[in-house]
DNA sequence: TTACCTGCAAAGGGTTTGCAGAGTC
DNA sequence: GACTCTGCAAACCCTTTGCAGGTAA
């Protein structure tokens, strides 16, 4: 799925949040951000790691922490635990709000949206005195394919 | 808020679960038991491993994870991913299916319930062909005590 | 008696940190 | 030139595992 937007409009978000915080514009903080715009879809660190190093850039792990984390902040990038000791990201920039299918069995991801959720949360912020910032709803499972396979 | 039913019964559910498995009845096993079935609320294993050693009851790390892990399994906990390396646990026996609350800076977990998500749930299962077999919604943000400590 | 279970301590795996050198502003 | 960032490797933190002794069935 080709983003909707072109990769110095996404640089410019990241340039104007470096700024705003007093950080620099380093030439590790664009690669990564360029892969992760190309590459799409959901990854974890270390996945990126090893993909960056295959392309020849030289960055180490620290790095790439730092620069999820970072993007994470800019609003680029938002991080999902799945798991416990696994942090899973997906870009988000301009992305339609989403919630996601987990499978217990092979790890897959999926997404969906429903607008009804939003309703749901303005309901819970009004009745709670929560600020909610951020909502992430996993409906965990077994896929389709993995249902088939336990049947054989 | 005490629970709607008497340890015994948890306790039988415990028992018929580890007769089903082929599992043993330990002392420890029903000590842990215990102990969440009186305390209630949300914990960790390192909280639940330094509560019991304070009550006197001398059980390993080792037991308290691996009976957490199984009494989730029996469908007595359920446990939730609110921050990578960390699993946390609440007693599920008997109780409404809810969502939680996640308070960002004070880390406070409180909990709602709404019966749209399971009409929602339906839906998607229906839409997507996923057998769904736990959800987790999280709305993350700040709590209103937080809120006002903020604005000072 | 036969596993399974426990306690202890050490290992595991993703993430974070400390430090010296490099690079941005 | 000041200060942050990077790379490397070691440290961290929960959680899991291996092993020898104990114990339920």
């Amino acid at each position: 799925m080709k983003p909707n937007f072109d990769f110095e409009e996404v640089k410019q978000v990241v340039i104007d949040c470096l700024r705003k915080k007093g950080l620099r514009r380093t030439p590790e903080r664009f690669q990564i951000l360029r892969h992760i715009y190309e590459r799409g879809g959901h990854f974890d660190a270390d996945t990126l790691y090893v993909e960056l190093r295959n392309k020849g850039i030289n960055v180490s792990r620290a790095t790439v922490y730092n620069t999820l984390d970072l993007f994470t902040k800019c609003g680029i990038l938002t991080s999902h635990f799945f798991t416990p000791h696994h942090i899973v990201y997906d870009f988000s920039y301009k992305a339609k709000q989403h919630e996601h299918l987990y499978c217990e069995v092979c790890g897959k991801i999926e997404e969906f949206c429903d607008p009804r959720l939003s309703i749901i949360e303005e309901d819970v912020q009004k009745l709670t005195g929560f600020k909610v910032t951020k909502r992430s709803v996993v409906f965990r499972g077994i896929c389709p394919e993995c249902q088939r396979k336990i049947k054989d």
